[in-house]
Parts: structure tokens; C-alpha cells; sequence
DNA sequence: GGTAGGTATCGACGTTCGTCGATGTATTGA
DNA sequence: TCAATACATCGACGAACGTCGATACCTACC
């Protein structure tokens, strides 16, 4: 890290480049998958209102009812995003009685940002 | 940029659910969509896999035709997750002669993750 | 039983996304 | 000068996404 300049011109231009290929460095296919199957669920701007109004909520909690008007979003449409962030396993649906509440599964978006971090230790 | 994140904690239940929380509980419009947009960048199996061979790469960095084998993606599909990649901030592009070499921003991912950590703070 | 209210599901629509082939641009070497 | 290489951009196609209205489901109360 921290060195911008290049080697010097001329000798080792040839096939520099293009030379790793050295096994599997990075992510496995099945690890990236699952990882943008859950920042996919993040990755809608209601969604993280969504997130933030439950975690945001009275112990933790919240029911749809309380999400449809801060969001300016119809009913059917928030019952949908919130069934996105359960099938992420961000969040999970308790019903009790009439209304149904949600709340921020714990240590899942923990997991999520260790996996971020680890991406920027290796620069 | 990206910080604040939730205040004014809800109201106590009274008899029922829906009670309007009269302000802006969660995140603002414009954090959650500088958010999302983040997030959506990292939405995608073969970006993650990118980031992380560009990560995993000699000096935290490498060039487009070290990725092009790994992925099993024509060499302009790789051009345009990597476009996405450097407009979300999250990668940096520098050409030197005929190659060009991505680099993960520092911090980026780090501030992604902090977000992300201070979601799960409130539950 | 019947009614009312909260929530999930269904079907449809327009928009965005991921991928590719073809082409353009820039730099290197003969 | 010309040819070759590395990469970006363009245009197009199918698939997935976000949103909505209509409707079905389920619970509580009369």
C-alpha cells in the first residue's frame, strides 16, 4: 500500500499484468452469493427506513401500522418490503393478537459489517 | 456524511398500536438513499467477488484482466461492475499505460460498516 | 353467526438491472 | 506509419425489482 509510483518503465511491461490466478483468492461463489442476497435487502432506500424505524421502535419493535405513514408507501407495499427483510433474516415477524410486530434480528447486521470490515483490512 | 441516524425514541403504547410517532423516527430520505445506493453496489455476487480479488490483489489493487478469468464475465461486464463499483465510492480507478488498476477506497467499506453497526446498537 | 379492522397475498404495470456483442479510444511496439 | 493490446462505451435483450389496487386471511368484538 502507499506506493503510487510505478516500476520502471520498459523491462517489466511486457506481461506484468495478468499474472495471478494463484487459486481462489477471493470470495467463493456460494459466499457472494449469500452475502448479496442480504445487502440486497439493503439495498432500497424504504427498506432502510423500514429497518430503522423498527430498530428505532419501543423495545425494539414495531407493526406495520406504524411503518405505512412515515413512509408515504401503501400498505401492501410495506407488508412486502418487511417480508424481504425477513426472508434476509434481518428482521422477525411476531403476531400477536390483530397486529403483527417486527423487530431487528440481533447481531445480523453485526455479522453483515464484520464481513464489510474484513474487505478493508486486506487493502 | 452519512451519520445521523435515529432519534427520538418512540412514544409508550397506550391501548393499541398505531400511534403516528408524529416525527421523523428513522433515517431522513436522503441518508437512506446515499445508503441504498451503497448498498445496491454491493447487491451483486460478482461485484462482491471483485471487490474482493481487488482486495485480495498485490499491493490492495489490480487490473481488469486479472478479473475477467475468475468471474467467467465477458471483459465489458466486468468494465461496467467495476464503473458501479468506483461510482458508489467504493473503489478508485488509476491507468498506467495500457492497464488500469482498482483499488478499494480506504474507509469506504469501514464507514458501510459503521452504519450498518449502529443499526443493530438500538435493538 | 356476523361484522370490523389489521395484515398478507395475488396479478399487473413500468422501471431498473445484469449480461452480451459490436464498436470506439488510447497506448505500446514494430 | 501501421498493427496489436487493454479497456471503456454503446445498444439491445431478458429477467428482476418496486409499486399499486383488489382481494383473501385471520383475529377480536358484538
Amino acid at each position: 500500500m502507499a506506493e503510487a509510483l510505478v516500476e520502471t518503465p520498459g523491462a517489466a511491461i511486457d506481461d506484468a499484468c495478468c499474472v495471478p490466478a494463484d487459486g481462489q483468492d477471493g470470495l467463493s461463489g456460494g459466499d457472494s452469493a449469500a452475502l448479496a442476497a442480504r445487502f440486497k435487502a439493503l439495498a432500497d432506500p424504504n427498506r432502510l427506513r423500514l429497518l430503522s424505524l423498527v430498530a428505532a421502535g419501543d423495545s425494539g419493535e414495531a407493526c406495520v401500522c406504524d411503518l405505512t405513514g412515515p413512509l408515504d408507501l401503501g400498505q401492501p407495499t410495506v407488508s412486502h418490503h418487511l417480508k424481504i427483510l425477513v426472508d434476509a433474516g434481518l428482521v422477525t415477524r411476531e403476531k400477536r393478537g390483530v397486529w403483527a410486530y417486527y423487530s431487528v434480528v440481533p447481531g445480523a447486521l453485526d455479522e453483515l459489517a464484520g464481513a464489510l470490515s474484513a474487505f478493508g483490512a486486506n487493502a
